[in-house]
DNA sequence: CATGAATGAGACTTCATTCAT
DNA sequence: AATGAATGAAGTCTCATTCAT
């Protein structure tokens, strides 16, 4: 009975008061243990205000709709994954091309350990909507800051390494998501990371000229 | 996507006629081009039924529920999937390490680049409900096949082929999955091939002894 | 969480069964009558559903929303209310202007009549959506057949048939309607009717040339 | 729009300060502007007071409830219109019963024209709520105006003055209001107006003993 | 007095599933 | 066996109103 309003994706308002602050971040983490406990099938913006302790109203005074509120959580997290991924890269800028890549590496898994439930969650929340432009800018972090990296090699050059970039951060990426989505053991400090560490090495190793 | 417990999640009936096997055809091939077109959102039974050219109560007729009919969708398309990867790496057995893995990662892109729109779909259908029993058989397959195929090596020994095999498997099916969720020109015959093949290649001849 | 669904404002599917037919009349008549008991504010489509005898879900599968519901009610009325009034704009052709007038008058007062609470009940669903187009096409077929009635006046010439019979319906309906809206005894039979004759009779005579 | 039985429904406190009277004249026409804008449905005291450039919590110190707010509105309004017709209608008294009829008929095109939006926006609102009570005492004073303007007639006496009296407004008010309703050119000046006064007059002619 | 965050009942709508025909 | 009408629980979102700050 309400004609097409016309609904953005982007968060209604920002909170001017201390306790809106409280508010939304109470919501932000609510959404992460939700899904986490109930599962994407069984989120919803009911058990999602029920959990953070404050009413469905609420929660629309801040999101527009579900759709925002779960894209707000995803470009949070990616925020700041992808902080933490360009400071690493940048810390140890001018190694050698194996060394730094494994140092990018054990960056990218270090962040996803500190919350292992955190990264599956997120995982789900990004197949329930279109999350394209979201993900894509992210990558594109990832990818230039490893190019950026790669490029200050002490130890030869790296040839094309926008390419191997973006194809060495989709293999981490995927990989270790691949890991992420079954129940398994922890990654870090097991033969998987191992493993990764070495297949990362290797791949750059190869594409030094 | 309620899931009622105590139905079981098997095709409720083989289909012995003719007929029959045209129906649940359809209702498969329908059920990839719902999900494609209208999104994992408006994927519903009454659709499917619809672009199948029947009615809801036939679907039901076939599967007992909207999750037993997605499992069989996967599965279906898994063991496709898992099938082709092996004879691919059955047939090259005995070569070298390498080119027995570039092999198999050129299968495995063959064979999802045969219906790449259905391989985004399937990537849908696997958040939609849990997989993880059907994943994780298919994965074993896969690790089991790559595993065999790096131990018959003809120039020299693959450390822990097992090991291997599992991250070997899981890069490049992360590492696919990464570059076809995002809406880029197709990955067969591209750099992401060549670089991919290098990486696979690089870490295999890594693991040699 | 469902990506902007394109909303028609027509009926959704026709009743192919029998008892769809029935369960679609069931509606009409049951919108009328909560609209009538509980007012336009308290319309409610479960109330509808309730009073209907059926369940929500079926109410929708025959509307696509609560808007197309009450247009379709309305479109009903208005076709039947018009087809009436052509009837008798016809039937009297050739008669004295001020007769004919007077005839049109009584039977727009007549289907009034029949059943008053429907009329209110339809003023206000006109209020609560835009009713523009449909409302429109039965003012242009009331102007239509009241103009071509009078163009057959066997008394003399009307002067700007159209204009005349333009404000003419205007001021029946809305004369009419502006009684309806308050709770006032029936006008048919009444000194309202009296005058409201006289006054259609007075003007159809002055613009007789 | 769920009315609290127990609140009144007179404002809450009278503007004793400039300020208050400001405050309540800037409500006032933001309720019009939204309603103009946004429509009926999307009618909310959260917009008003936005528009208004107050906090909904001021707008409820003026006014105890939305119902109240809006019942104020069109109070003023119709204080408004009735005061310039009963005015108009003074100025005439004595002379001919057309000619103050016409004048009568001039007077409310024209208070309407000067704010035509104000006049849909009021319409709209009066269905919003039950405005029985108001609407009645308006047309009271419409009616009484008219019919003591019709019994000064210097040109002979208006058989049953108050009965035409009520149908001349009636069939006024109702025949602009179907008129508004549409999206038509302004009724002032043009083909529509000559039209309704010729009715008008000749109703009061005929009317004349 | 003003502010605007919070509330929560209630409205609309969807969709998996059943069952009479 | 097939059909498609019917069901109703459950989810999303709105908005009048209150109250702590």
């Amino acid at each position: 009975m309400k004609p097409r309003p016309e609904t953005p994706l982007i968060p209604r308002k920002s909170p001017r008061q201390a306790r809106a602050a409280v508010t939304v971040e109470a919501i932000f983490e609510a959404t992460l243990q939700v899904l986490l406990s109930a599962g994407p099938a069984r989120l919803n913006t009911t058990l999602i205000a029920e959990r953070a302790g404050v009413s469905v109203g609420t929660l629309y005074q801040y999101f527009p709709n579900k759709q925002a509120l779960l894209l707000a959580v995803l470009e949070r997290y990616l925020d700041q994954l992808m902080e933490r991924l360009e400071a690493a890269c940048a810390a140890v800028h001018g190694g050698a091309a194996e060394a730094m890549t494994e140092a990018a590496v054990q960056a990218y898994l270090q962040v996803k350990a500190e919350r292992p439930e955190a990264s599956r969650a997120l995982y789900l929340i990004a197949m329930e909507l279109d999350t394209r432009g979201l993900v894509e800018a992210a990558i594109g972090r990832a990818e230039r800051a490893i190019a950026a990296m790669l490029a200050t090699a002490g130890n030869g050059r790296v040839a094309d390494a926008p390419a191997v970039a973006r194809l060495l951060f989709a293999a981490i990426h995927g990989t270790v998501r691949s890991f992420y989505e079954r129940d398994l053991p922890p990654l870090l400090g097991g033969e998987v990371e191992r493993q990764l560490v070495m297949m990362c090495r290797a791949y750059v190793a190869a594409a030094l000229q």
